[in-house]
DNA sequence: TAATTGAGGCCCGTCTTTAGT
DNA sequence: CACTAAAGACGGGCCTCAATT
């Protein structure tokens, strides 16, 4: 009696000791290993019987192939890497939510590494993406030109598509539409009869604030009004709100708000303008009457604000499940071309302005 | 002329086709694989030499160990698995980002996995991460009883960390000291001279709203004040601003307010107490005026609102790094006792009571 | 004898090749 | 010659044990 470790001749689900594996399963079934192999893979070519003998042995030992051994042998792996800046940003949690959702729709899973902004750290999760196989990696790009190079050659050997960024033209990315949302929420403000300021995001992302700033300059351009442009920091930061709120209030102290002639306050995102509603009721403006603020995205508590926060929904979920497809996409081979795609959102009207 | 795949010989970092293995380091090592894998694990009892050539040889052809190789033959991997409810929540992001920034340290990787708060999903997501060999699981449970026999066995093989939330006595976890946080809150609000009634959280958690809730009705009874708890929804949902709102306008548009004699209103999270402060507004009640309203969590949007809102700020990335060097200490030998830990954060007073 | 290094089996699958009906 | 199933060589490391100095 030369049974293996597992004696498969119990028959109960009881593995003795250490994972069942695929050896187990053959004995139990009275096939080969490699006979499981193939059931678990085409399912092809196998005999009623001899399937049903199998399905039969893996439910009983309670049979789950080693992602490991598989990952080596195959030289991939079924994850998926997520490389963001940041997880505690709502747009990312977001964003990362219906990656991971959709990973597992596709029966992947999803690993994450911030990179906070810092060249050398995203550098370090692309490397161990890299070493881990993964099936493909979602990355949100730190705006920095730093990695370039490093990206260029990495693309070579594994599948990136960037989320909301991308640091080169051939890329695939998924993004929204920044320069369009803003234009419309400028053309809104205008249309309202106000004269939007503009208050853009600190530099943490590249391209999005600089297509937000885009269409808003388009739409002021488009009505023949001035543009008027709050000067930005040079300092990253993910603290919208002390950002919004120091910005605006040093605006409207500095008296630049009433020389400028503005009524109202375009946002690059709802976090700003939250700030930036503080900052005027710290000086003495109600948001909403005083002056008209409006931000980006629509986060779920920005109905909620006093006043509800005029703002623009961005659909964050189709553009974490564009980017699992886009990588899904290229697993299957059809190399059709770059995969690049915009979204559009709505504008979303309340009595923030 | 006998190399193998990668010719050792070309010196360059050029790696011909295919990953750099160990085998090639070793070939310009001139040493066996054996050696190499010694120098990645202990190190110790290496000729200096040795040592020095290994080195060079990695850093030459960049050659970094397949996780999935090691993982195999370990049995074990150096990923982390973090199941939660939703990732897209401020708490968990927060946690999240902790959790993932600690694990960086210590040179782990940590997959997730969101159960939506059903437990079947819960029990898929810890099944994936049995079957991934995992070094630990970061787990926020579901309320639900349905996984506790799964969980239980689960817990014999693997190291399972409960994160905000337990499901029986003997257990690793950490989390907030919720009853403590909240007493503390209420009897800032009842030395303020109010008479503060509570809303609490949809049931989608466990056991904070419960300990939250005794929080506050330890500090009522404390102080001789009759309670007054708002009814609750048994429907879970992560709308946390809708369902404030929607229960405080009925418990104000009811005239169980007026009835009460409550001045205040203590939320079991700061989401709530948004909704709350705009079912006030919508009643024609003005936050911090006319009623005081709290939470619970300190949001980074919090301290912008208008008003400003009064609450307590739990220390969540310290719960999330506890929650990883839990795992570490376990994976470290050393099973000194439960791990069990409750952290203290601090009343933040502002306007809005 | 102690300190290093090398040989080869093994982990758990996949995949190509060979054998059996 | 179809179909099916089995055999056995990997894949990239770790580990025990023996060989070398």
């Amino acid at each position: 009696m030369k049974t293996a470790k597992n004696a498969a001749s119990a028959g109960r689900s009881q593995e003795s000791r250490g994972p069942v594996t695929m050896h187990d399963v053959a004995a139990l079934a009275g096939v080969s290993r490699a006979t499981v192999s193939k059931y678990f893979n085409d399912g092809e070519g196998l005999k009623p019987d001899t399937r049903a003998r199998i399905e039969q042995a893996c439910r009983e030992l309670d049979y789950v192939p080693d992602p490991h051994a598989v990952s080596l042998v195959r030289g991939r792996s079924r994850i998926v890497g997520v490389v963001l800046p940041v997880v505690n940003e709502p747009f990312f949690a977001e964003a990362l939510r219906a990656i991971e959702q959709k990973a597992k729709a596709l029966g992947m899973d999803v690993i994450i590494q911030c990179s906070y902004n810092d060249p050398a750290e995203e550098a370090a999760a692309l490397m161990t993406m890299r070493s881990m196989k993964v099936a493909g990696v979602v990355l949100t790009a730190v705006a920095s030109r730093q990695n370039l190079d490093l990206l260029r050659r990495l693309e070579q050997e594994m599948r990136i598509v960037y989320l909301d960024s991308f640091v080169h033209e051939d890329c695939d990315y998924v993004m929204n539409d920044n320069r369009q949302s803003m234009a419309m929420l400028t053309r809104y403000l205008l249309g309202r009869g106000h004269r939007p300021a503009y208050l853009g995001a600190p530099p943490v992302a590249h391209p999005s604030p600089t297509e937000r700033l885009a269409g808003y300059l388009e739409a002021m351009a488009e009505a023949g009004v001035a543009p008027l442009v709050l000067p930005a920091s040079t300092q990253p930061t993910w603290d919208f709100e002390a950002y919004g709120f120091r910005h605006v209030l040093d605006w409207l102290t500095s008296g630049a708000w009433q020389r400028s002639g503005a009524t109202a306050l375009a946002c690059g995102t709802d976090r700003l303008a939250i700030g930036a509603m503080s900052a005027c009721r710290r000086f003495g403006l109600e948001p909403g009457k005083d002056i008209a603020i409006a931000g980006h995205d629509d986060l779920p508590i920005s109905a909620y604000l006093h006043p509800p926060l005029t703002t623009f929904r961005q659909d964050v979920a189709a553009i974490g499940v564009a980017a699992m497809e886009c990588l899904q996409a290229q697993l299957d081979g059809a190399d059709a071309g770059p995969y690049r795609k915009r979204f559009t959102g709505g504008l979303v009207p309340r009595e923030s302005a």
